[in-house]
RNA sequence: GUGGCCGUAGCUCAAUGGUAGAGUCCCGGAUUGUGAUUCCGGUUGUUGUGGGUUCGAGUCCCAUCGGUCACCCCA
């Protein structure tokens, strides 16, 4: 065993058992997003460094320490595993002038790579998909993909999601607000643990966040972001509260919610859970307005999300509502001179026909080969021996409830069997 | 990156420092070619790895690897 390969650490297998749940999330969420007016997109999973580094910020943790970066040396490139997608969709849409008429909304789905310590609910590959909508200004899209959010969570069978959500400013209101807080926090900094210490001059505002009493203390009269922002983003701000209002959405409002990449502005919000332990949060996005700009492309507006599906998924299966795997319609029992043939062709007639038939593969006696019949969880046995292969018949045996078993004939065996299913089902 | 807990059969778990077990799963059988119940029988292992203490280590000690949860941060 020692000597067996192992999958790289924080990536996990997802194994057939767990695959009809994610299959089945997917499949709601990619509804979901094409009716609400989201078109896909897909982007490489491997970016130049240089995009992340530039649109999320050298100084957060993801670009600090979180990067699965390397050089490629048979190009002299700098690459990266991508972190997240917000910097690759806008990247593409620039790249591919995407909003050269008009606003676009976009979604994309896949895995994203941080190198973070593994828990519940983080891991080194982990799967997103997210909303982007690119050159829209206003509240209303802000409003929109949050709504969006609160509608699907019911129909995932979700409970218990609650919004938290908060507005940062622009740039310039936070570069005001950071340079006096900086200063409080400078005078107060013989209070300040180490943490905090450091922070103060990498991000400032996640100093906000300590959770040690003396820096609680301090922070609690540190000078607030809400008092920097002007009229527009004030403005901003009440819109998007008015149209959540008024869809019912309720939220709270969290001042020290910030979020951990650089390019946020104005709208930042978290979709949270508390079954999840310490990682709770289930989505979370904010607006964007000045990320095209710093990737070198047309000062473009834009907000979004990104929803981690690995913690939906656990939601939804702790929620017991898991739909059940799909089972055969049928599987094929066969022994005997000419048998194989005949089972063979029949179940291929019958997959043609559209119905899920399993063909018993690798021998075994009736009794084995019945056995497994019944484990594959099949509707009918189709029993192909002998007796059937002279009569040129075949017996269908009902698995799950009389156990009534008759023969057919292989002329009309595809209407014969479809009829014997539907009836058998009903 | 730091810390707590845990590594025994495919899975879930036992085993006062003294011969490694149970349930489950899987395979075979209970008179001819029939499942799910029942009965009988059978295979499961370098006890994560490497050292050390001991007459003797699954058990104690050290190291290492892996898992897990938490910190940090986030999806």
């Amino acid at each position: 065993m020692s000597a067996a390969l192992q999958a790289i650490r924080g990536m996990n297998d997802v194994l057939p058992d767990d695959m009809a749940l994610w299959r089945s999330f997917g499949a709601i969420v990619e509804a979901w997003l094409e009716r609400c007016g989201y078109r896909a997109i897909r982007m490489p999973l491997v970016e130049n460094t240089a995009l992340f580094r530039r649109a999320i910020g050298e100084a957060t943790d993801i670009v600090e320490k979180e990067m699965y970066s390397w050089r490629d040396e048979l190009n002299a490139e700098e690459l990266t595993l991508r972190p997240e997608g917000t910097a690759s969709c806008v990247r593409a849409a620039i790249e591919h002038s995407l909003i050269y008429d008009g606003p676009k909304r976009l979604w994309y789905g896949g895995p994203m790579y941080r190198h973070e310590r593994p828990q519940k609910g983080r891991y080194r590959e982990f799967y997103q998909y997210g909303a982007e909508a690119f050159g829209y200004a206003g509240p209303d899209v802000d409003a929109e993909l949050i709504v969006m959010c609160a509608r699907l969570w019911p129909e995932l069978g979700l409970q218990g999601i609650r919004l938290e959500l908060n507005t940062i400013g622009s740039a310039e209101e936070r570069a005001r607000h950071r340079t006096d807080l900086v200063k409080y926090l400078e005078a107060n900094e013989a209070k300040l643990d180490a943490d905090a210490k450091r922070r103060l001059h990498t991000n400032p505002l996640r100093v906000l966040d300590s959770k040690t009493p003396m820096v609680q203390e301090v922070v609690a009269k540190a000078p607030l972001l809400m008092a920097y922002l002007g009229a527009d983003s004030l403005a901003h701000f009440e819109g998007l509260k008015k149209l959540l209002s008024a869809a019912g959405v309720e939220f709270t409002l969290n001042a020290r919610l910030v979020r951990g990449l650089d390019y946020y502005n104005l709208t930042v919000f978290e979709w949270i859970s508390d079954a999840l332990g310490a990682q709770g949060t289930v989505c979370g996005g904010g607006r964007y307005d000045g990320l095209f700009a710093q990737l070198g492309g047309k000062s473009t507006p834009g907000v979004g999300f990104a929803m981690g599906c690995e913690r939906l998924v656990a939601l939804m299966k702790d929620s017991g509502k898991a739909p059940a795997a799909r089972k055969p319609d049928a599987y094929v029992v066969h022994q005997g001179e000419g048998a194989l043939e005949v089972a063979f062709t029949l179940a291929d007639a019958l997959r043609s026909a559209g119905h899920a038939v399993v063909l018993n593969a690798g021998g075994g006696s009736f009794k084995s080969q019945m056995k497994k019949a019944d484990a594959s969880g099949a509707t009918l046995a189709l029993i192909v021996g002998e007796d059937e292969v002279r009569a040129g018949e075949i017996s269908v045996k009902a698995l799950r409830s009389t156990g009534e078993q008759r023969r057919i004939g292989r002329q009309s065996m595809i209407e014969e069997f479809a009829a014997t299913l539907q009836r058998i089902k009903a």
